[in-house]
DNA sequence: AAACCGGGGAA
DNA sequence: TTCCCAGGTTT
């Protein structure tokens, strides 16, 4: 398909700039296969310089595999708060745990064993025997497509899966011997630092003397990738409780069901809207006050308007009223009654799980950042 | 194959 | 604004 020596240049030149250029993080100065584990799934679809802060907080408080198996789950994503897509912490506890009690806490070494990890594809498995282990195994993400579909001019769409079939034979054969772990993380170096998605360094690339799509003038133009549908608008309303009396100070939080979108995640309580625009605040409150009411069983009396946020997932984007509120002395029969004796989680009459607490009481829960911006936002007008 | 699953940085 | 990031799972 590709010529020999198109494929030699690549690989040797490639591992001869990877030795001269490579950055110094924090999870390339260990082969510790459990390290390289943690940061590959912080890496999924995160940035290196977010990923960084909460790599040295994570491996500090759960330093072996026995650490993280053994530590409550809230403790978990309570150390993911603001990375996103908190399944992948989840699955991660989850398979280091399997990790723990059936492989003696050794990370296995097989394609087949590793794969069957919770949270671990083809990517993450393949990067995880390259790098701490050098097995000849291709990690296929989206700097790999992106270099390959440029050096070797593929212009297939590379949202298909078919495609990543393609590249991962690719990238594999460009493996020389004993080099994996070197060359794979060579090759994501180059997508992150020299081959960017827009504007690439190619004056100053190590292959760009045989690369296919330079030489057609299509860098730019590759790699090829259908377009993604727009997130989906939703309106929510959200009511931002205040306590009274031996809650005063306190607001009323509640935390989501176990799967699904933000799951076992707390949050303000909110509300969906059925329209598609807003009304006047009066009339948003009454509505807020209304819907609470009906699907929570919790009677507020709204104070006000408080700001207008945004939360936008791939899919989907919340645009958001907060509105300040205080719970009606007569609503004391709600879900929250006693919420701080521990309520039952897991039923299925009941969703949420709710709870009063204060600025001092957050670092014990875990919320989406939409939240925690709320929150914030609250207690610097407070001041 | 398409949908679901967060959040932010860069241009 | 738009893109897309060291992706995986479910339908």
């Amino acid at each position: 398909m590709y010529s020999t020596e198109q494929k030699l240049h690549f690989s040797t030149n490639l591992l001869e700039w990877y030795g001269r250029h490579k950055r110094d993080l924090p999870w390339r100065r260990s082969k510790n296969p459990y390290y390289i584990w943690i940061s590959e799934v912080m890496l999924q679809q995160t940035r290196v310089d977010t990923v960084i802060p909460y790599f040295h907080r994570f491996v500090e408080q759960f330093p072996t595999v026995e650490a993280l198996a053994t530590a409550p789950e809230e403790q978990v994503l309570k150390a993911w708060e603001g990375l996103g897509y908190y399944s992948r912490a989840r699955n991660l506890q989850s398979a280091v745990r399997e990790v723990h009690e059936r492989y003696d806490g050794i990370v296995p070494q097989t394609k087949e064993e590793v794969s069957s990890l919770k949270g671990v594809g083809p990517y993450t498995s393949g990067a995880i025997l390259s790098i701490a282990y050098n097995k000849p195994e291709p990690a296929v993400d989206g700097n790999v497509m992106r270099v390959l579909s440029r050096y070797f001019l593929i212009e297939e769409d590379i949202m298909k899966p078919s495609t990543r079939t393609v590249m991962e034979k690719l990238a594999r054969e460009l493996i020389l011997e004993g080099t994996a772990s070197d060359f794979n993380q060579a090759l994501m170096e180059l997508g992150a630092m020299v081959c960017t998605p827009r504007s690439p360094h190619c004056l100053t690339c190590p292959v760009m003397a045989h690369c296919s799509g330079r030489e057609a003038g299509m860098e730019e133009a590759l790699p090829i990738k259908k377009k993604a549908k727009p997130p989906r608008p939703e309106l929510r309303a959200v009511a931002l409780i205040e306590g009274t009396g031996e809650n005063a100070g306190k607001w009323l939080i509640r935390q989501r069901p176990q799967e699904g979108l933000l799951a076992k995640m707390w949050e303000l309580p909110h509300v969906a809207w059925a329209s598609d625009s807003w009304q006047s605040d009066e009339e948003n409150q009454d509505e807020l006050r209304s819907l609470l009411a009906e699907q929570e069983q919790i009677v507020i009396q709204p104070e006000g308007w408080f700001m207008d946020t945004e939360h936008i997932f791939s899919h989907i984007v919340w645009k958001m009223k907060v509105y300040r509120a205080k719970l009606l002395p007569a609503s004391g029969q709600g879900p929250w009654a006693g919420a701080n004796a521990s309520f039952p989680t897991g039923d299925s009459w009941m969703p949420f799980h709710y709870r009063w607490v204060g600025p001092e009481d957050l670092g014990d829960y875990a919320f989406p950042n939409v939240f925690v911006r709320i929150m914030r936002e609250w207690q610097e007008q407070g001041e």
